[in-house]
DNA sequence: TAATATCCTACTAAACTAATAGGAATTATA
DNA sequence: TATAATTCCTATTAGTTTAGTAGGATATTA
């Protein structure tokens, strides 16, 4: 149970986009330079992150990313998803293919688990991530 | 984010002894029939079990294994823990040793999300499930 | 037309997962 | 004291996933 890289530098780039990006777009090369994260890499994370809805883009010189919906909405769910599909930790919570069910005490008990994770994930909005990122620079300065 | 076939199985076999092991060793191999789980696989998972503290076993003929602790102290996340390794969503949790700790907001985030998915699985206790398990057995009766 | 971007397709090394295999050591019991 | 049943120990392996790399096509601005 580790995040991976890719939900790891999906979320930096966009809280970074979500924190510097109001009103422009925002390139990779950007993101890539400030974030410490291999161009190429995040380039295919972008990717998923559009194609699931989160960023729209903008091709070309001057171009770059946006975000699709404003930081009240987006959620550490909504990202985490996109990234890496849904979050279920038993087979038997997506697949309604199953002849184990009758016998099955686990799946209540998984399914139980998997709720409380997906609750908690859609309460942090980038825009709480963003309020604490910057009342901790504030701090530093 | 899906939970591995070793915590899965691991989570039966618990269950199993739990539920049929008063007062009696349970071999691997009852386990691994009734289970339906490869006996060998099987093996490992108990290994880690028991070097964790979870189990206690008695070898030879008639031995087998039996609950180290009482199914009203062994929680999921003890289970999970023994057989897995502590959840630790991002490595910056558990080493001590980061650079990046002052800028990075996204520390505290993954850290909240850690400590609700760890209070969830330390609240579900074996007894609980075994409980549940006789319920739904008697109303298939 | 040159520079700066995204977009698209493909490949690859390393790590992890899920098993499998064979036999040694221990214990109960016939 | 054999024999069967059991845990214990050490390896190996096929398959999958992760993390990243590579090269070029397409679009936009200046
Ligand atoms: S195995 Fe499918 S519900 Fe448990
Ligand atoms: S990268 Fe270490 S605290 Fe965020």
């Amino acid at each position: 149970m580790k995040l991976s890289t890719k939900i790891r530098y999906g979320t930096r780039a966009l809280v970074y986009i979500a924190a510097f990006g109001k009103n422009r777009y925002v390139s990779i090369s950007e993101i890539s330079e400030k974030e410490n994260i291999s161009l190429k890499y995040l380039e295919n994370i972008m990717t998923l992150l559009k194609s699931s809805g989160l960023l729209r883009s903008m091709q070309g010189a001057g171009g770059g990313y946006y975000l699709a919906k404003s930081i009240d909405e987006l959620t550490l769910a909504d990202i985490m998803y996109s990234i890496s599909g849904p979050i279920f930790l038993v087979r038997c919570l997506s697949e309604y293919e199953c002849n184990r069910e009758m016998e099955c005490v686990l799946k209540d008990v998984w399914n139980d688990v998997n709720n409380v994770l997906d609750k908690k994930l859609r309460s942090i909005k980038l825009k709480n991530i963003v309020k604490k990122r910057k009342r901790k620079i504030k701090s530093f300065a």
